[in-house]
DNA sequence: ACCTGAACACCGTTCAAGT
DNA sequence: ACCTGAACACCGTTCAAGT
């Protein structure tokens, strides 16, 4: 197809990243009812994290999307749905979204700002991404903390 | 001065960008220590939020920074030192540093976001600064919480 | 309805030539 | 040492013309 054909489909760019975001989310399970909300968003918040992680510049797209519609796709709406029976009072509750969101998009583009920073200069080391998913939890651990004292 | 003048002082336009964030950041005073801790962080990670906010593409930039060399500027290890003092074990202040520093860089990267959709198309409302300020310190506010509460 | 092909403006970058 | 001016490749977008 020629470069020009999309502008059929889309109005403009950034409208067609906001698609690419959808397809990408929509492959993310629904979390399981039958945990704790604070359990059930940890493991909600790591499977969006494994699937932007594999796919180049997911977190631009998706900070994209998100910025702009927060409430476009399931698995965010899941995530401010968690947030706020994990313990986040009504009033708070998309903020505190947003911040978890922040810490998954930054973790992605960390680690792969990182890989690209290592294959460019051969002396930086390669980011380990078990290393990397670890680091990352231990954040979400304090985020969840946090929500579970404000109620 | 012609644009590619430039490129005698610098090798690509990403070098001049991490140079001008550089700039900015070493404009932000260094936090107060006759305060709690967890009070300095906020003040900081605020101050630091509104420089950033201002120059476009400054997550991008400072997050590529950050990734590489987390300790490169002084404002953001005030940052991790008081991450520490707030109540982060030594063990876990790195990474609880930079949950912080995601959610800096998250809420400049979404603000520019709805900023630019704004201006593209008009039926998207353009962001309130002071909102915005605020919502941010909504998401640090969690993230205090499960510092302190981890000691 | 959907696509091609050619065009346009804009931008990051290079480089020979100037002072 | 530092800058200009012209060039280049690349990219987002438009649009008339095709099927």
């Amino acid at each position: 197809m020629a470069p020009g054909a999309l502008y059929w489909h889309v109005a403009n760019k950034q409208e067609l990243l906001v698609e690419v975001a959808d397809v990408l989310l929509a492959e993310i399970p629904a979390p399981p009812v039958d945990r704790p909300a604070s359990e059930a968003l940890v493991g909600l918040a790591v499977a969006v994290r494994e699937v932007l992680a594999a796919v180049p510049d997911a977190a631009d797209v998706v900070g994209l999307a998100y910025a702009v519609d927060p409430g476009a796709t399931r698995p965010l709406r899941d995530l401010a749905r968690l947030v706020h029976e994990a313990g986040a009072p009504a009033a708070e509750r998309d903020e505190a979204a947003a911040l978890v969101v922040h810490h998954i998009l930054g973790s992605v583009a960390a680690q792969q700002d990182r890989s690209l920073a290592a294959t460019i200069d051969p002396d930086l080391p390669a980011p380990d991404a078990t290393a990397e998913a670890k680091a990352f939890e231990v954040g979400l651990s304090v985020i969840v903390r946090g929500l579970t004292r404000s109620r």
